[in-house]
DNA sequence: ACAACAAAACCGACTGGCCGGTATGTTTAT
DNA sequence: ATAAACATACCGGCCAGTCGGTTTTGTTGT
């Protein structure tokens, strides 16, 4: 094959995808390291030379999917929008709750965590800032994570409810007077 | 002792108390039954006594608890409020979630949850409807019983969180323009 | 070129503890 | 007497983690 730092990027790559998948299918609990080593093609003496227990494999299989959602962020609303997409595919988002099951009882994971939602609020704010002029409000962009988080759960028992609810939910609170700080602008539209 | 059915009654009551306690403190898998049944001062045969299984212990006191999070409610925002109140409690929110992990997989337990789920809605458009006048609406109630949930996440990772952001959220939701009428806030910007 | 050696990547059989569930016995109510 | 409530001892499957070994890659000397 290729180089010895090529050759284990791409197993560790392997590894990750099948650990994805196969902790989406099966949840945590659910998963055994022989399944997800058996997925990747390979074996678990493998998965532990790359990582150094399960629960660290999951740890960072989460990181970097939390990571990729944040990635694509166009308009408050968009990402919105973006964001369940991903929901509506149903082996992430019961992963996402397994997670901040974990993270609420675990430090390591809870840091992990914690440090995706504080990005995730700084660029909300960002976005929501730059949309409707003034300067970034941490509230309100705690508003629309929160809001954002709990559609997830919304659209995952119930089918029903239409994926643009969300976007008008954030306009809603996005668009609201600033409050404490800075009174900023309760205009909306483009 | 007394009768029978009072006895088991109480009985009954100690093993979901404990369970309660125990599934808070460990989640789902780390939870023993040996651990809850200590805890009650009983043993495992008893457990199994009144329940048929570790999963149906669970999904019974997790349906009493969502259920009694509905029973208080006032106000939208009150209810919120005490919504949070519960989330405070830094052992039933993993739990809750852990729920919607474990529903999300297993058809049983998701029956439960969206039973609940409907009827949270329903309450909450009820109130809404009250307090705005109009005719309920479900999509209100969506919104609401979203931000709620998401709220829980927002607070559970970061205590900064001032609990009254839930209930001025609540209110941005609750009196925007539904069908017809009162339109107050605007839609769509431009 | 090519041994010969070293080191990293990878394999897969094994195990040890844990815990859900059961089977059987003992106490308490009717 | 008898049935329900509860206790105790036990089993058996499962699976994270380990460990010695094999294969692949990389290096060094000649």
């Amino acid at each position: 094959m290729a180089t010895q730092a090529e050759r284990r990027a791409t197993t560790r790559g392997k590894l990750i995808d099948a650990a994805a998948s196969v902790f989406a299918e099966r949840g945590y609990h659910g998963a055994t390291l022989d399944a997800i080593a058996e997925r990747a093609g390979l074996s678990k003496g493998s998965v532990y030379h790359h990582f150094a227990s399960k629960h660290v494999l999951f740890a960072t299989l989460l990181g970097d999917r939390l990571e990729a959602r944040l990635a694509e962020a166009p308009r408050p609303e968009d990402a919105a929008a973006a964001f369940l997409d991903r929901a509506s595919d149903p082996r992430w988002a019961p992963l996402f709750f397994e997670f901040l099951a974990q993270a609420a009882r675990d430090d390591d994971v809870r840091e992990v965590f914690v440090a995706w939602l504080r990005d995730t609020r700084a660029r909300l704010a960002d976005l929501i800032a730059e949309r409707l002029g003034g300067p970034p409000d941490e509230q309100r962009a705690v508003l629309v994570s929160a809001l954002a988080n709990g559609m997830l759960i919304e659209v995952m028992f119930d089918p029903s409810v239409p994926p643009e609810l969300l976007g008008r939910g954030v306009e809603l609170l996005a668009s609201a007077t600033g409050a404490g700080g800075g009174g900023s602008v309760p205009r909306r539209g483009a």
